[in-house]
DNA sequence: CGCAGTTTTGATAAAGCTCAAGATCTGTGG
DNA sequence: CCACAGATCTTGAGCTTTATCAAAACTGCG
């Protein structure tokens, strides 16, 4: 369950950035497939990678297990930005500090890589520049994606567009873990922690998932249309 | 009211970047202030300037006018995902067509810039690369903050950090036009129009800030807070 | 002046939050 | 292997906020 370090070099081979198909496909396609290269770094769950205001000095990639980004209001609110799963990058600041905290979900391995380096190497490489560039327009995108699916739907949609959004991420199409509390979600989509476990309740009951503990599974197509925002509620 | 083309010369010289001073006095700041130059464009209120889906020819710079990107949901409604407002950029994209349309809310003259030369320049000149990244981290910040304010808050915050923030984007702090209706700013804010214009009515009758048709002025810092969350309504 | 679009205000209903209790899960020690 | 404690999850009841429906006031403009 717990790669050692020496798994790495099979998991992100050295050659520092490789192409995948996914992104030279380009078409609305895939993830540009940046790969960091940096020391690997373990944290248990709950553990503190980064705190709201650390000086920014790596950027990150998960290796294995799961990041949540957080910022706390001054009403003492908490707000989850987003998650990090396997193969995700996260930390890169456009200012010196970071402008959230990040947090291990659970048991999470990370590549850690100089912020400096980033920089040199998109100068050193016009390739390297441009495949950063666009992984900074996915990740926009992304964002604000996120943002029309949370910002402007019913708990039913939030719920609907986050199950599918992380089983297409975890690449487990269908069955996959969750690894984050009801808290979490509740505080990544903006809804009560209550909320969220009514609207699961609802989906289980008509049928459009089941679940095990944490492990959860989409039964089938209903749920994308809903969460696509073109169904209401249905059946 | 209407700039001749020939007057673009002088609000934007051809150097190609230019450093303004909004720029350089904020501390870790600032906007990165590329500038595009090309093609002179207007658009009268409520034209098209393109529709999702379009080829992604074009980037465009807010010369003057204010532009609203949207996009129209299968269920029928209506998203504002923001407003350009005066030396803004929009309609960069990662892929080739773009995945909202863009209208101008009034009458508004673009600058309107080869997605390749985009590219290109970045390619040439690492500094233009830099300032490139260093704009899409900004813009990645900004949807992200914006969500924060737009996700998590009452009506009162979303419109309270609305107000704020386009005060702060026009530099004209205190009192600015609201060039876009009210069916605008709700289908940005996520909320109903009526629920727009009560909060409006509601800032007026606490002496929060004054109107005059869509002029609108911010009276005192409490604003500011409410947007911050820091005060649920104070007085 | 009168029309069409916009903005404001009112009454009602729905969605989701809060408070509260009970159920389930997980890890620990006996 | 079982019992227990603490955390997490689920469910219920009442209340707050906001959407919806409806109508009146305002604005710009021919």
């Amino acid at each position: 369950m717990l790669h050692a370090v020496a798994d790495r070099a099979e998991v992100y081979p050295s050659s520092g950035r490789q192409q995948v198909d996914a992104h030279v496909a380009r078409p609305r396609a895939g993830l540009p497939t940046l790969m960091l290269q940096g020391l690997t770094r373990t944290f248990a769950g709950g553990g503190t990678i980064y705190a709201q205001e650390d000086a920014a000095e790596f950027v990150y990639q998960v290796a294995s297990g799961m990041v949540r980004t957080i910022t706390l209001r001054p009403d003492g609110r908490r707000i989850v930005h987003g998650f990090h799963l396997g193969g995700e990058i996260f930390g890169l600041e456009r200012e010196e500090l970071h402008h959230c905290s990040a947090e291990a979900v659970c048991e999470t391995h990370l590549i850690q890589c100089p912020h400096s380096r980033i920089d040199r190497a998109a100068g050193d490489d016009v390739e390297i520049a441009q495949e950063l560039r666009s992984w900074l327009l996915l990740s926009r995108d992304k964002t604000a994606e996120r943002s029309t699916h949370l910002m402007y739907g019913s708990a039913f949609e939030k719920l609907a567009y986050f199950l599918i959004d992380v089983a297409w991420r975890t690449r487990c199409q269908g069955s996959f873990e969750l690894a984050m509390s009801r808290y979490d979600i509740a505080d990544h989509l903006g809804l009560s922690s209550e909320t969220v476990s009514r609207t699961f309740s609802v989906f289980r009951n008509r049928g459009l998932i089941t679940t095990c503990g944490r492990q959860v599974t989409l039964l089938d197509g209903r749920l994308q249309r809903i969460g696509a925002g073109l169904a209401s509620a249905g059946a």
